[in-house]
DNA sequence: GTCTATACACTGATAGAC
DNA sequence: GTCTATCAGTGTATAGAC
């Protein structure tokens, strides 16, 4: 749609990058603007609302990324649990480097800005829920029976995003690996037996 | 050791409320200031290192309270997987309510510092170590083989930041309960099979 | 659409009286 | 140990020239 908005667009970028290593509170206009080499007066014509408005387009594009690099991940996949290890020992080689700025959660960002900024939080909120839903398509096509599969989503969401803001504080992805591990054990039945 | 401090306490008490809330980056000395009561002369008097030293000792804080709930809630059972399943749904009541301060964890201090606070995000991973550290212990006790304990702990201290976090973002303990629903799926076998 | 200068509230921190 | 006044710096945002 928009063809070129080069300036808007390295905005977004330089945002997207920053939010998700320093969190909403801990970037400054003033630090978007330096990094991407984008006047202040460009970023308020390009962004009305100021950084809110930024926060909200930039999570927006992480999930996106997200989803793009999860659906090459698991879709092709004939054997899904092998696929989500494989998922998430993916995402663990990020997390080994010193500085996490290729894959990312958008828990930060949810977490800071939950009572404060109800607009950031809904967005959050939707990246959840459309990343969970991915998960749990995927289960139901490999025969999971729907309500497992769902439960199984929403867990798997869950160990990622915890797994990921426990490997990015012990700076290695071996959090992540573990989970990789574990990741049989959920998936050995394809409903919750009754229970 | 310290007979009564009731400034420090307060300073304390107050600081790591704000911080579970709205983090790190979000909290100002000065609110801290403003909701304690406490002039801001004192607060460096016990406080000499500033922001900093205050977020160090409240994720200790927060950290042996947790702890200590999560013992009391597991030490005793007699049947594991319905102790966690409890413990769990206990947390879970804490995030129905709009505002959360009673159970937090520290995956918001840990994702903003750790590539900036050095010190704080040490702080952090011995506080995730400790909390692994006590799930493994109880596993082992109740028969699950030792490496395999390990790696249920390290998931279950992922699935337990991930879940509070999602929970948080949700305004609702229900991502919790759903945890809580899985955890006999993943406890069922005392070993992993070998694999 | 781009850029600079500036407003002005608020930040963490310190000095020094009490 | 407690408190107030104040500092220098940074925060977001705006006005208005180009």
């Amino acid at each position: 749609m928009k063809s070129k908005n080069n300036t808007r667009d390295m905005i977004l970028e330089t945002a997207s990058r920053l939010f998700q290593r320093q969190g909403y509170n801990g970037t400054g206009i003033n630090q978007i603007i330096e990094e991407s080499g984008t006047p202040k007066g460009s970023l308020y014509y390009h962004f009305p609302n100021g950084k809110e408005e930024i926060a909200i387009e930039a999570i927006q594009l992480v999930k996106e990324k997200i989803l793009e690099q999860t659906k090459i991940d698991l879709l092709s996949a004939n054997d899904v649990t092998s696929a989500f290890q494989q998922h998430i020992n993916n995402i663990a080689d990020f997390y080994d480097t010193e500085d996490v700025t290729e894959w990312l959660k958008i828990g930060l960002l949810a977490s800071e800005t939950a009572s404060s900024h109800e607009t950031l939080r809904l967005s959050c909120e939707t990246a959840f829920t459309e990343g969970q839903k991915l998960y749990a398509d995927i289960l139901k096509e490999h025969g999971y029976e729907k309500n497992f599969a769902q439960e199984l989503a929403v867990t798997i969401n869950a160990l990622l995003e915890g797994a990921t803001t426990i490997s990015l504080t012990r700076k290695s992805g071996d959090t992540l690996r573990v989970i990789a591990n574990i990741i049989p054990t959920l998936l050995e039945n394809k409903n919750n037996g009754g229970k």
